[in-house]
This record gives structure tokens, C-alpha cells and sequence, in this order.
DNA sequence: GTCTATATTGGGATAGAC
DNA sequence: GTCTATCCCAATATAGAC
């Protein structure tokens, strides 16, 4: 066999890789199937053996980065739930984030997915819900803070990260998400 | 004169308001100059009379948007800067904001702004801190909230509408929006 | 200032060879 | 599974009449 399961496999989850950084940096619209496979050294043609289209590629690679994102990140048994979550705030509110090491589909697609498909807002959707568990699950153990309070910090840092991509001012992005790493952790009980 | 000035600058109002609505919905790659003139019931041609390109007019539209927004009302005399502050906070988080009445340009255009030129990121960065401007202003008589307090809250908010506009589940977005008002109102100091 | 017509470019998707 | 070649449609922008 000259091209064997797995090397679809990889080549699909290359493409998922690729889609998914050039969808946040130029948006559904901006991104063409052509430049989608250059980026993956592949050819147009070949795109049509792996995903039925732009509009489900979307969709797939949505999943895919949420699925690889750090807030997925299982928490090493030797660390307190607290301790991890003030991590997982420290490095969703960084400048790396900013800058697109590992983006949350969340924020780095918030106003894209508006113009998609039911299907794609869906798996958005339960993205979004996703990400509300996994905060109030850590908050559990040692805090009160209700599953309203941690709605409200979801919205204030993925504000945060979609803001921040789009100002040129280093200093203010700074202030920007070193307030909401304050304020995000006092609401959740003092992380 | 068959075509006076008057006329020219009531199209040109008229093509930067049908704009600023179809970019908010389709975005900048999803709405084509023909669109956007026919929603005018005015040829493509004509476009061109106006506005040097695409890029050009995002960059109006979004001024536009910002000059006749919500939060650059006047305050009006007979009201105390924290009730108004209340009633902008009531309305940004409202239903009706979400479903496009007057929509807040920082909130519907963010990721979109991303795939724009300078000038139109510039734009939007000064946008940006107008809305922070306003909002600490209104804080100053009866809060000792800091600039920094404003600009989570800012962050929270936008990202508040932002989400909100991507979710199917009215009850999730109902929840969501009164949990950031709750929560905002408690950062500016008891709004 | 606005219209119709058109030049030109580019992208999504398919056909068929290897 | 991937390639090249091609079909078809759509979109930006301009030209020239009124």
C-alpha cells in the first residue's frame, strides 16, 4: 500500500492543525482551501479525501483545538485544585496566549462563529459549557463562588484574550490582563 | 443640481448605518460590496462614488458605529452619574443589544478587526478606550474604583455580549448576561 | 451621483491520471 | 491518497452613458 491509514491519519490531524491556526489569525472567510494545504506542503485536490468540505473542516477543527487546549489538560495528582487553577488563569491570561501558542477556540473565534453553521455554533456552544465546568469543578474544594460568578469570569477573560488580540498598545494589553487575572481571581475565592 | 450635496451625504449615511449592520452579521470577508447596496437600493457602482474600497468603508462604518453608540449618549442633567451608569450597564447587557438593536462595535466586530489593516485596528483601539473613558468617568463621584477595576469590567462586558451572540440556549445567555451585570455593578463600586 | 456593462481575478469543488 | 487540469461562479473594481 503506498499511503497507509495512519499516514491519512496524520495527514488529516495536520490539516486540523494547520485550519485551525490560520482560521483564528484570518477568519473562515479569509482562508482559502488552497492556502490552507500549501501551509501542510499538500494540493487542493487532495483536501476532498479527508473532509467534505470548508464549512465541516471548520466544525472538525473547532473540536480539535478544544479538545488539545490547556484548559483540557488533565491536573497532575500532586498538585492542590487551587494551585492548578491559578495556573491555568496564568497562562490563559498571558501574552504567549496573545500571541497564539495554544489559542482558545473560545476567544480567539468568538465572533467568526456567529457567521457558521448550526452545527459548528453547537460544538461552540458546548465548548463554552465545557470550559464553565471545568473552572467550577476546581473551584469546588475550597471556595463558594456560585456557577453564576464563574459564568462571569468565563465571559470577562475570553473578553480579555479577544481584546487583547486586537490592540497594538503592549502596555495596555499588560494592564488589561493582569486586571482581569486579579479580578478573575477574586471571584472565584481569592486564587 | 440633480444630485445635491445633501443627498450625497444622506446615501453616505445610509451606506455606512446598512454597513455596519451586515459587517456585525457576516463579517468583512462575508459581505460583498453588491450586498451592501442593494441593501441601500443602490447599485455597485455607485459604491465607488463614495468610499475608495472595502477597507476604507469597514473603517467609516466602525466610527460611525462608535459615534452613534449607546455609551456615547449624553448624560442627561436630572440624573446621577451612578443611575445612568446603571441604566448603560442595563442596556449593554440586555437581550435586545444581543439581537443587533444598536450593537456596541467592540463587542460584534472583535476577532473580525484581527484580518483588518492599521488603520482600522487603530480605530477600533481608540474605541476601546472611550468606552473605558466613559465608564470611569460615571465611577468617579461615588467610587473609589480604579482605572484598572474598569477596564475588567470592560473586558467582561464586551466579552459578555460577544459569547452571548454565539449560543442557541436563551436560558444560558439570559443567565449569563445577568451574572456579569451582577457582577460588574459590584467591581465599579455598587451599581 | 448613479446606472449598466465589463475586465479581471480568485476560490470551491470535481474529474481523471498515477 | 495525492496530483494536475478544469469547470463554474462570485467578487472587486473600472469605463462610459445619462
Amino acid at each position: 500500500m503506498p499511503y497507509t491509514k495512519d499516514h491519512k491519519n496524520k495527514t488529516r490531524d495536520k490539516i486540523l492543525k494547520s485550519a485551525f491556526e490560520l482560521f483564528t489569525i484570518k477568519g473562515f472567510n479569509g482562508v482559502t482551501v488552497d492556502d490552507l494545504m500549501k501551509n501542510c506542503g499538500l494540493t487542493r485536490g487532495a483536501f476532498y479525501a479527508h473532509f467534505s468540505g470548508k464549512s465541516a473542516l471548520y466544525n472538525e477543527a473547532l473540536k480539535f483545538a478544544a479538545y488539545t487546549s490547556r484548559l483540557s489538560k488533565l491536573k497532575p495528582n500532586n498538585i492542590s485544585d487551587k494551585t492548578w487553577l491559578s495556573k491555568l488563569l496564568d497562562e490563559y491570561l498571558s501574552v504567549e496566549h496573545i500571541n497564539g501558542v495554544n489559542p482558545c477556540p473560545l476567544a480567539f473565534l468568538a465572533t467568526d462563529i456567529v457567521t457558521q453553521n448550526k452545527e459548528t455554533k453547537a460544538t461552540y456552544e458546548s465548548v463554552f459549557q465545557g470550559m464553565n465546568k471545568i473552572l467550577f469543578n476546581y473551584t469546588n474544594n475550597f471556595s463558594s463562588c456560585q456557577k453564576e460568578d464563574v459564568l462571569s469570569v468565563t465571559a470577562m477573560i475570553i473578553g480579555a484574550v479577544a481584546i487583547s488580540r486586537t490592540l497594538n498598545d503592549t502596555a495596555t494589553i499588560s494592564t488589561l490582563l493582569a486586571s482581569c487575572r486579579l479580578e478573575a481571581g477574586r471571584i472565584l475565592g481569592g486564587v
